[in-house]
DNA sequence: CATGCATATCAATACATGTTTATATCTAAA
DNA sequence: TTTAGATATAAACATGTATTGATATGCATG
């Protein structure tokens, strides 16, 4: 038995690969603001407060993306005392953000002519 | 001559600074019909037909979701006769797109306790 | 140049979601 | 339990954009 979702297809698509995972991930990876947060908190976890002073962003405005990214898995909470730290839920997301960061520049390079 | 596709594990980001590109390429990623046209693409260059034909989507939306993977970049564009072949712009997509479907995975399995 | 096919664009709609302002909830401490 | 600070949520608003349907543009062929 797969033990995923009851995602049970009997096509014959030659790629059953269901993408919308990783488009919901790439969706919320989709603003700088959060990108920014993700590279914060990258190094070690960090209170909300410490996020809002670090991007200069307003703490709702934080705590919104915080929560999309906590929506897409990728980021986790824990409290101590009257502050809620986060950081990352998987260190591998930062060398995906760093391969699109190097991508993306690659890419603006070739168009530019270089 | 440094051309290492490898999944790095410890990367020491180079990114910190403008993070609006690699924000752009993910938005622009952010939708499961982008990332199956990447796929469908990412083997050999097609016809606007034939991804509207793969994928069952209606042409004026494939349209619109090529012009949009054109603008970040990523996909590129040969006439050939009355048909338009989309190609992609840089393979290197394709194993950043399978590394967040992995992550996407991963995430998901540990969500609910695998 | 007229016809048929491939693709792009346009107008209209619907919906999702980012942002702000205000307020509520939670926690620790006095 | 009252107070103050930290964080979350709500309401209102604005904006972006996906989707559809209709139509236009471009290209080959007869």
């Amino acid at each position: 038995m797969e033990g995923s979702l009851e995602t049970e297809e009997k096509t014959e698509m030659p790629m059953a690969d269901d993408l919308s995972a990783p488009a919901f991930i790439a969706k919320s990876l989709g603003f700088e603001s959060r990108l920014r947060i993700l590279s914060v908190i990258g190094q070690k976890s960090r209170s909300v407060t410490q996020i809002v002073e670090e991007l200069d962003l307003s703490q709702p405005l934080v705590s919104h993306h915080l929560k999309e990214l906590r929506r897409a898995l990728l980021v986790s909470v824990k409290r101590r005392g009257p502050f809620v730290y986060y950081q990352l839920a998987d260190k591998r997301i930062l060398p995906i953000i760093a391969q699109l960061s190097v991508l993306a520049h690659d890419l603006l390079e070739k168009r530019n002519g270089f």
